[in-house]
DNA sequence: CTGTGTGCAAACTCTTTGCATAAGT
DNA sequence: ACTTATGCAAAGAGTTTGCACACAG
């Protein structure tokens, strides 16, 4: 069973989300460790079970947007219409292995960061999303 | 109405794909001009409806993916799971437009290139996604 | 108390498969 | 000829919306 922690429910209350049932178990679940996580909708539903508990798929799909749009998570959209919800929010890559559909961090230095194109004038970059798809070598 | 001409048809024998009505006309619409081109399956199925023939979507969702198969498009998945396909298949980056969901080329010169991460032990590259999401500056 | 915000069923869209059929060799 | 490869209808996956209800204020 995981703790519902106080730094859950003011994580939530910081980011202007109302901390309610469903998200402070989506919340709990999502950083119960210190590591990074990569988590599909479904996998967080497989775990939600794994608690005996049950939260539709759409109220999952919506809570992790939500997050996504209170910056407590980043998107990422792979081949295939794979969604990740990515709880490490500093600037990296990702590697996806095509085998198993492993999704992986890949830290960057400031210099990598920067030699990438700047936006065209007049815009501004939203978000960068780099994915280095690998596979085994043959 | 467009040419289907012989050029194309040897594009895609060369290819290994065989020459068939709705492959050339999708094939002949692809490459009209000399410009590098981001469509969409939906976006095809408009081209081909304006030319005043017909072609059932799935059969341009095959279409298009045989084609990437063939190495004759590359595959660009986005937020959304808008699914692309380009003509362009040097290596380059992409400006992702969010206001109105436009696809546009970034050259990259061979030093950025090489300054991507490289793949892990064991493992081989087999394509770097790289999408750069712009928009209007606030 | 009351109005905003929420959670879920149902609907929708995009994409892929299975099979009758047509095309290429 | 004839067998492989194709094209499309129908099914499937993943995701989003609309609305009754619950909760925070």
């Amino acid at each position: 069973m995981v703790q519902v922690t106080l730094q859950t429910q003011s994580k939530l209350s910081a980011a202007g989300v109302r901390p309610t049932r469903q998200r402070l178990l989506i919340a709990a679940l999502l950083w119960k460790g210190n590591e990074c996580r990569h988590v599909t909708p479904e996998d967080m539903r497989r775990e939600i079970q794994q608690e005996g508990e049950d939260v539709a798929l759409a109220t999952i799909y919506n809570t992790l947007h939500q997050f996504t749009k209170a910056g407590l998570l980043r998107e990422i959209v792979l081949a295939g219409g794979r969604t990740y919800f990515d709880t490490n929010l500093s600037p990296h890559f990702h590697y996806y292995y095509e085998e198993n559909g492993h999704l992986e961090d890949v830290a960057i230095s400031p210099k990598q960061w920067h030699s990438l194109p700047s936006a065209p004038p007049g815009t501004e970059v939203k978000g960068v999303d780099v994915v280095i798809r690998v596979g085994e070598r043959k």
